[in-house]
DNA sequence: CTCTAATGTATGAAAATTCATTGATCTAGC
DNA sequence: GCTAGATCAATGAATTTTCATACATTAGAG
């Protein structure tokens, strides 16, 4: 075990993983002018129903004030579109359009190209171990 | 293997799950009256030789431009100082005081506490592998 | 030495996020 | 039906982060 304690805390060692993955793909989602939070919002909504703005907040880690205004900036573009619910006037269900689809599809592409760096960097079986605790962990959230 | 995207993609995979366990541990480190970056910055200095801001940058995850005005904050408070580099005026070495200790010391307990949870909720064995599998995906970004 | 390039940190304006709150709609109890 | 409370998304001000650049210092070439 090491001992500082960055480097044996558990979460401090998954923000620093997380961020080197980041960091890997980051440049290619820069190149196509998108931040982290509005490319998580494009590839979630990519092969997702339309989901309202709170459910699809807590999908892509971001608080519904600050999604709404992302929402705000991709509308803008033309990426993506908000419906209201017909039986619940409150509810906005946010999709794609298909310009948000073009816009998506090859950074989904690039990205699983970077997935697959990746499992052969860790070694398929090793993969799905830590996706299996991975798992585990993200639900933690949802118990909550 | 998952269909969903979201799912089945490592790099968004494992941002759920360090989200998830920072959830689970934001409300102690709020009620100390800290963010998450700056709860970083005391945890990492807490044990840690005195770093030159880039350096600490690149420890916690962030900007330089970001950790300058995070270490402003932190000053201001009296809980770090910087030093000048005998040797090279351009470097200020980030440590912190004995106030910044007593700060951070019950915060780091609670987190050995959260750390202790989850290695129960995902059995010590099946942590060392994670363990292992973040720490390769960690250094990814020390390459680049 | 001296000049140029490189390095480390700070700064300022712009952009994004956060916090608290509002407005609108729905639900449940009466 | 009607009202009180709950839920969902939007808004606005304040804070934080980012981007680009400036400033100061050091390293290296000639």
């Amino acid at each position: 075990m090491p001992e500082r304690f960055v480097q044996r805390h558990l979460p401090y060692l998954l923000a620093r993983a997380s961020h080197a993955l980041w960091r890997g793909f980051e440049p290619q989602v820069r190149a196509a002018g998108l931040n982290s939070l509005e490319w998580r919002v494009l590839a979630t909504l990519s092969d997702s129903a339309p989901l309202p703005v709170g459910a699809l907040a807590r999908e892509v880690l971001a608080q519904q004030p600050t999604l709404t205004k992302v929402l705000d900036r991709l509308a803008a573009q033309g990426w993506v579109t908000r419906k209201v619910d017909a039986a619940d006037a409150r509810r906005a269900h946010v999709a794609l359009t298909a310009a948000g689809q073009r816009k998506a599809a090859p950074l989904l592409r690039a990205a699983d190209a970077h997935q697959q760096a990746l499992l052969a960097t860790l070694g398929l079986s090793s993969v799905e171990g830590l996706r299996e605790a991975l798992a585990v962990l993200a639900q933690l959230d949802d118990a909550a």
